[in-house]
DNA sequence: TATGAATGAGTGTTCATTCAT
DNA sequence: GATGAATGAACACTCATTCAT
């Protein structure tokens, strides 16, 4: 399995850093194979082309993303508790990792319509992992039990995913954990006095 | 002044289309030019290059976005009752224009950071709209009288922008509209049962 | 005659003007009518295109050239003499226009093939004129009797020529009429002891 | 080191044709690969843009023909010889290049001025040539002891190359080479009888 | 005469991908 | 497997010229 060796993750961290430093549009192949300490067409022997770097750089490192925090729920039962560990735990995550966070919440976005599908496709497992706790919330009695889930979790993703891009384009210069209390607050009690 | 003449208009409409139908990254100048009905270089009498006619496109659009929303919160003092009117009206607009919701929730994103930035400055018009409300709604007591009001309106904005987002992605094949009500409940009232 | 209208000289001189302060390849039509006080179209009235600007400037500019040398010369008979005066008239002239100076010792000769062809033509009254004085010189046997007046007239012109682009190179940053006396000696003279 | 593949000199031989046969402005990258056998993308990997091509053709054969002349004059020691030499082995290497000559001697110099400063100091190597060649003279009493060496230079640069001119706006239709002993001639003992 | 808005042809350069070694 | 030289498609922008007013 080609996702095995050590070329295949030494060039997606290469291509972290590259995208994170110079921007998507100006991430050429040739950059991420420098950094990555390979030739050129070494990338090819791993990747099909430059769009499956970046799709595969995502299902990587978003893979550890939901093992992370599934691992972090395993033993809460309480839907809002476990809501809270995931926001904590998806704050915590960009913070540990500055390029990371560059790459997904602005330079992943300026890529194409095809690839930003695919994406999505890989983000799946993430909104399912929200659609659960949605669901068990709303069967618990501790979210509304006629709640819509896709609405839920629209809300759910988009305010996290907000909060986080405003925090990398405001160069991560405070602390985004600090606000993982709030954001929990204001999601599970809404606007209301 | 440029912005008054027919040709500025029907340049912008044509990008509009066009960028919709073709995508960002396929949207010549040349293309927009042909469906605009002008030569190409006439598209530069009106746009210092390609990226102003992104920016302006924008601007146009979202400076009726606001005028809108605010004409339609007018004579409304209840924040509650304005946040319903701010996000029906946003959805009414992107399903009254097919094109635009694509250009402005898919293709404006693809740009690069320059473009971005200019972007977020003509947005920003549109966020202090939504404080207003919010500031509005925390001091008469109809939403939490110590809210974050910067948090807060990240979860408003995420909400919406991750709504529509998803909307276009499947192709609007639902009426948007139809969701505005079960959005602003969620906002308002939070998860909880 | 068109020639004989104000605009006709007057969108020559802005050429002049432009084209000293700008480089040729940056003195487009629209900057040569507004320095001239017309319209762009203007500018088509009285000259066939942008190649006949610059021919019927060097043309104006050199037949005043001419005439002036051909004034200095009129009561001067010794061959010696004669291109004493030609060369002092010429630095002399280029000394007392600046701009004029720049346009014909550097950017007139970055127009192609063509426009150089159709200067040659207009040159070649100067050449005349030359060629006259080394003809006077040979017969009254101030110079060689047996001159080959073709080459000598291109050492003369080249000459004086390369001296005339040396100082323009230099930002014209000494007397070039200080070195008329040299110039003349050394072509009549040569080099040997 | 990239001078050195065989590439880079197919490709300014390629450039020094096409540039002779077309004009400068109608010599495009992909007409100078063509005749090269290379591809457009093939020229990037040698040269920085399309004025590098230009100076490097220039440093390359200017190089060539600086050797080659002081190569020429080695064994020579009177000023006078030397002098006689440098002007036969300029219009010989004209002579033996029909294109190299068109193109040094008119397409070069319709490059803008930033090329030609770069050029110039390639030509300087030249100049410094017929510098010594001058001093010799001076110092050993076979030119007048107290020659204005600068001045002497341009007379000797300006007439050589005003001869090459002509030789070439009159298409190369006679032998250069008969012309050196005049040249020289003129030079040396000027026009007096 | 004079205007100036509109035209549209023309090209240097980048970079993802290939393939002979 | 690994290399990296070579490939060639793709496109924004300028500006001389025209012509309806």
């Amino acid at each position: 399995m080609k996702k095995d060796k050590p070329k295949y993750k030494q060039i997606i961290d290469a291509a972290v850093v590259v995208i994170a430093e110079n921007g998507y549009h100006h991430s050429q192949v040739s950059k991420i194979a420098k950094q990555a300490g390979v030739a050129d067409g070494t990338i090819y022997l791993y990747f099909k082309n430059k769009e499956d770097i970046l799709i595969s750089l995502f299902e990587e490192k978003m893979g550890q993303f939901v093992s992370a925090i599934k691992r972090g729920m395993e033993h809460e039962e309480d839907a809002a508790a476990q809501l809270e560990i995931l926001i904590k735990s998806h704050f915590q995550m960009l913070a540990d990792d500055r390029h990371l966070a560059i790459v997904t919440q602005l330079e992943l976005r300026q890529s194409n319509k095809d690839i930003r599908l695919k994406i999505n496709k890989v983000l799946k497992e993430y909104l399912l992992l929200v659609d659960e706790v949605l669901h068990n919330g709303a069967q618990s009695g501790v979210f509304q039990t006629d709640l819509d889930i896709r609405l839920a979790r629209q809300m759910v993703f988009g305010t996290i995913d907000e909060v986080a891009t405003t925090w990398v384009i405001n160069d991560q210069k405070y602390d985004i954990t600090n606000l993982a209390a709030g954001v929990h607050s204001l999601i599970v009690r809404g606007l209301s006095s």
